[in-house]
DNA sequence: TCTGCCGGGGG
DNA sequence: CCCCCGGCAGA
């Protein structure tokens, strides 16, 4: 990386010291260096090359607001010298608080910069004076969010805290060395990080003790210790204790930028409220990354399989597709929420993500994976094509309800038998709530909601014409019953039995149990 | 009153 | 066993 490159990825924006002491001597020996006393502070807008001197120059328009150019070892940011030993590449070290903080302090506390001796630790400025410590800023909201895990690291903090207090002089091995290319491309990254987190972009106006209410001693260590700590953490891909740097650093920079803000505005929080604003735009997946699982939104609605990544695409949809709403408008009543549940999707086994159907709406709680699965693929498709949309009504309930009972029977009596036991069982764990003892597609309703009405209306309907009589029949006999809100009886048997299902006159469809007037076989409880 | 089904009985 | 029914209890 030269000069140009550095010119291409910005110093610009970075908030800086300047020294009046070159501490860039490669040959310092460690505690030797001598004191840098802060003169300026303030942003480098442009670096450029010194055609006299061939040594690089950076312009920094400083706190007062006059522009003067340095060159590059007499500017130190975050603590350390912006150059060195005459290449600019170490510029990535202190692009930003944070990576430098990662990068700069080992496990022991000791700071540390690569290819180069003793530094006079002036990190943030923090031993200097109110002028400089502004440069934290970025770094603490780089990092602050990982406040909590950084003052859990006990020992390492505080050893670090105690070296701050002190602070100064602080030997640092000076055989670390950039590991190349990965190295740039950090640097570039860390450019762009500080750029995002300099104060003058994110707040120009306040200084650091508006962003951090603490005294600034302990925004400092805080930001430092807060930063090692994010490189053990996981968010980002440095290690502390390995000064290569493998990966992208992208992902860790948005993610930081992110947090940064959420920690501005709320100091604590901050893993709940990172989540929500994940969820809040609508990307699941670091929640579930783990177990590589990856919450999907599937329409529920029947012949619609239409699985959305956000529930505000799925409501869309069922509003519009299905619900034929207008489309522009956001308006919802809520009931979209019907007509598509959240599932988690395997990634891995993406055909059978459909284990886990939580209608949004209602209480979050995780249903039973089990049900669903089975009963989504066989029935689906079966009625789908068989007749269609007439019964839809998918705004009342109650309608489809009847004609469930008509779908289910139908399904245990003339399909497989299989699923009888299934549904069953959840009937059951669903523990019936807002479920009617008729009708058990009414009892998926809990869990499944819609997918279940719609579905069996479908099959209701399709049975319809083969059986007239009964179907009127039951449509009588549920109509005392129409809701399910009559709560569910316990102790007897919550699902239809055969004899509301078929009715008198079908009595040869019922189950023998029924016939004989013992408990019903088929749709058992 | 309807319904589910237990308990019992006849063949 | 198969089949039927009296009668109870919940809704």
């Amino acid at each position: 990386m030269n000069s140009k490159r550095l010119l291409d990825k910005s110093p610009a924006g970075i908030r800086v010291s300047t020294a009046s002491v070159k501490a860039g001597n490669n040959n310092h020996p460690a505690g030797n260096s001598k004191s840098i006393g802060t003169v300026d502070c303030g942003v480098i807008l442009a670096c450029k090359n010194d055609p006299s001197t061939g040594s690089i120059l950076y312009t920094l328009m400083l706190d007062d607001g006059t522009l003067k150019d340095y060159p590059s070892e007499d500017i130190v940011q975050n603590g350390i010298a912006l150059k060195t030993s005459g290449k600019e590449k170490h510029l990535d070290q202190k692009k930003t608080g944070c990576d430098s903080s990662v990068e700069d302090t080992g496990p022991s506390g000791s700071v540390q910069k690569r290819g180069s001796p003793t530094y006079r630790l002036i990190v943030n400025g923090r031993n200097l004076d109110d002028q400089t410590h502004t440069e934290g800023r970025g770094l603490e909201r780089c990092v602050g969010e990982s406040k909590r895990e950084a003052l859990s690291l006990g020992p390492d903090i505080s050893l670090q805290e105690r070296y701050l207090h002190t602070s100064s002089h602080i030997p640092v091995p000076r055989n670390r060395k950039p590991s190349g290319h990965a190295d740039k491309e950090v640097m570039a990254a860390t450019v762009l990080t500080s750029l995002s987190t300099s104060p003058l972009v994110l707040n120009p106006a306040s200084g650091a003790p508006a962003a951090v209410p603490e005294p600034t001693s302990r925004g400092w260590k805080e930001s430092l210790s807060a930063s090692y700590s994010s490189s053990t953490s996981g968010n980002w891909s440095w290690d502390a204790s390995d000064q290569s740097v493998p990966s992208t650093p992208s992902p860790p920079l948005s993610n930081d930028v992110n947090k940064s803000f959420l920690l501005s505005s709320q100091g604590d929080d901050n893993i709940e409220e990172s989540e929500t604003t994940h969820f809040l735009f609508e990307d699941p997946i670091p929640r579930k990354r783990k177990n590589s699982m990856k919450v999907m939104f599937k329409c529920l609605w029947k012949n619609c399989d239409k699985v959305l990544s956000t529930s505000s695409g799925i409501q869309r949809h069922v509003r519009t597709v299905h619900l034929g709403r207008n489309s522009d408008s956001d308006y919802s009543d809520g009931e979209e929420d019907f007509y598509y549940s959240e599932i988690e999707v395997n990634m891995d086994t993406l055909s059978q993500g459909l284990s886990s159907l939580a209608p949004t709406s209602p209480t979050s709680a995780a249903p039973p994976p089990v049900f669903p699965t089975p009963d989504l693929p066989h029935s689906e498709p079966a009625h789908i094509t068989l007749r269609g949309a007439p019964c839809h009504t998918p705004l009342s309930q109650s309608a489809p309800s009847t004609l469930c009972h008509i779908r289910t029977d139908h399904a245990y009596q003339a399909t497989a038998p299989v699923s009888i036991p299934v549904s069953s069982k959840f009937i059951q764990s669903e523990s019936g709530i807002s479920m009617s003892w008729q009708s058990p597609p009414v009892i998926f309703k809990g869990s499944l909601g819609p997918v279940s009405q719609i579905r069996t209306v479908g099959v209701g309907e399709k049975r319809q014409p083969a059986q007239n009589a009964t179907v009127t029949k039951i449509h009588t006999s549920a109509a005392p019953a129409p809701k399910p809100s009559t709560g569910a009886r316990k102790p007897r048997g919550e699902a239809k039995k055969c004899r509301k299902v078929y009715g008198m006159e079908k009595k040869d469809m019922w189950c023998t149990a029924c016939r004989w007037k013992k408990a019903c076989q088929r749709f058992t409880d």
